[in-house]
DNA sequence: ACGTAGCTTGAACGCGTGTAAAAATGGGAG
DNA sequence: CTCCCATTTTTACACGCGTTCAAGCTACGT
């Protein structure tokens, strides 16, 4: 290769003797080229062509306003749901010319901490979590919030009622479900999740008001086997299976906390010989909610909720970039909520 | 709340008058707390709970030797299988001490390029890097390899055949599955996959040499339609809803590529009314590879060849680690293969 | 030839912390 | 009370680049 032989530089103090170029306007070149003259640009080009260097980002962010970081904390990345979501902030992020850090807590509240800390001490412009579920250090969230921008996506914790929110409306969303549920077919009993995060909560509670609504008896199950919080489709399928075994919810309507928990209860009835939905109305029914990637490929395809995750990401990233900009004025608190949309396939 | 009314000290050096322990010894402290006698210790931390200070973390990296970073570079996070990887490569960096960067290519080679540019800049300890296909910038990446320690994890390309490697011995597992399906049924064709990767290439070479040493015919289709990177389920979906349609394939063994495009094929069967694996041998049959995270809640569960991708992940992280403590002498290249592992389910 | 605008140059300081060397401090043993 | 060892303090420099400022250069128009 010829690369390997070039003469590696390590400073700008260097680079300028070796270009000919005082160190000043190389710094400006690397900020932006446009900044030095046509000839000098030209010059520098042609001499980074015969050399090795990569500017020190330590010491360039050192001595700056911006960082031009913006970090996000997410529980964990084993989801779909989650990784989706950050494609569409990372996207937006660059449009916005933002580069994104991510941190995983990975279901531990200590290393959630510690990834505010770590983001704290880099002086990122700003932060969009995604907060644990009610483990999480709430001095270490309000530490960050009062050092810097910071929007809370997805889930919202009750603990910070005052904090700027982009997600979804899931009282919209999960009655928009429950309603088609009951309209086509049977009253949904509604199979829980585990409290991975708030959201499970407020869909339970939107699922209860419209079911009050609609004047139906509200049914729920799955809410002892939570203690651990494990992945989504066990809890589903160890649910269901137990009640299939049992002879119960047979030919009833389920309504799954999430897509995950819906795929586990699918399996649970395929094992029993059940098909969901294969009744147009009435039977074995089981929905989910999300629009998990795979739902479309399941069988049967899952009949869902689809949160608008672009939109969400995308609505992050905008609203955290004018908190950025607004720096000085604290402004109004906003909460963005995106409806879901009925997608109806064919388990329900 | 009491936090927010910490006076916010933004240096070390105000912080030593504040709590009146000299900076050099504030600077041991933050490195390591044992590295100060245990009354300054106390003291410290005692002060420290009176103010809000986080030590700069440019600053602290500045004339460090070792940042204590190691950067991974992945192409896309809508894969299971990339999120598991990753995830086990945190925790084993974490145990190492290490804390890691990642960055998605998002099948771009300029932004993987970049990546590596950042990586560089920042002067990470190390790189684990997950590359593109045939589009990567192959110069970029022989620049990081030159500036330090650096291993190709799960995909391997041909152009860089001397440097260090952690992943699936293919030969291996998809030979396994390949006589495991020739064995027990007729002889499988195989589905390929879209040439995201190099291991699209190798699978499919893998399948042709064991079809040879069984002395039996090979096949392999789903070639024509792979331009498009997208997503690997409606490639299997699409390539099989074809067949299928044309009354192909209908009693066949079908190998996929990988388990997504397994995923996809199974949804083709099931809209034609075809159940893999039903009839114990003979029929239908459809196996993948790599047991991805849902294999187990498909209907029907999908036979495949587990990847063993928590051994890959800490396998390459200590590896890496290897070559940063061993940074003097460009130690000899290391390739490490793991066995697939035989999943057998209902599909097949 | 002269003035002016637009860049570039050289020099110097600052960012917040690591680190080294010398001087000072404190506590315990004799 | 003195001496010694372990720490801590003081002091100073280093890290690589952003930034400012006055001075120098170039090209252009008149």
């Amino acid at each position: 290769m010829d690369d390997a032989t070039k003469p590696r530089i390590d400073t700008m103090e260097h680079l300028s003797e070796a270009i000919g170029v005082a160190r000043p306007t190389l710094s400006r070149y690397f900020q932006d080229p446009e900044r030095v003259s046509r000839t000098s640009r030209e010059r520098i080009e042609k001499g980074l062509e015969q050399v090795e260097y990569v500017p020190n980002f330590f010491a360039t962010r050192m001595n700056r306003a911006s960082t031009g970081m913006i970090g996000v904390i997410i529980p964990y990345l084993n989801d779909l749901f989650f990784t989706r979501l950050l494609e569409s902030i990372e996207l937006a992020a660059m449009d916005a010319g933002y580069s994104v850090l991510t941190k995983c807590s990975h279901f531990d509240a200590r290393i959630e901490a510690s990834a505010a800390e770590t983001f704290m001490s880099m002086s990122v412009d700003g932060a969009l979590v995604v907060p644990l579920g009610n483990h999480s250090d709430v001095r270490a969230h309000e530490r960050l919030r009062s050092r810097l921008p910071y929007v809370l996506v997805d889930s919202r914790p009750e603990v910070m009622p005052d904090a700027d929110f982009v997600g979804t409306d899931h009282m919209q969303s999960t009655g928009l479900i429950t309603e088609y549920l009951s309209r086509v077919g049977g009253p949904p009993v509604f199979l829980a999740m585990p409290r991975g995060n708030y959201n499970a909560m407020e869909r339970e509670q939107a699922y209860l008001a419209k079911m009050a609504e609609l004047d139906l008896e509200p049914r729920i199950i799955g809410t002892e086997q939570m203690n651990s919080a494990g992945p989504f489709e066990p809890h589903g399928l160890a649910v269901l299976d137990k009640e299939f075994s049992n002879g119960r919810l047979i030919n009833e309507t389920i309504l799954c906390a999430n897509d995950r928990v819906a795929i586990g209860a699918m399996r649970a009835a395929a094992s029993h010989g059940l098909e969901p939905g294969a009744q147009r109305m009435g039977g074995l029914r089981i929905a989910g909610h999300d629009n998990y990637p795979l739902c479309s490929f399941t069988t049967p395809t899952l009949t869902t909720v689809a949160q608008n995750v672009a939109a969400i990401g995308e609505a992050a990233v905008t609203r955290l970039v004018e908190r950025i900009h607004a720096k000085k004025a604290p402004s109004e608190q906003t909460v963005t909520l995106f409806d879901g949309e009925m997608k109806i396939r064919q388990s329900a």
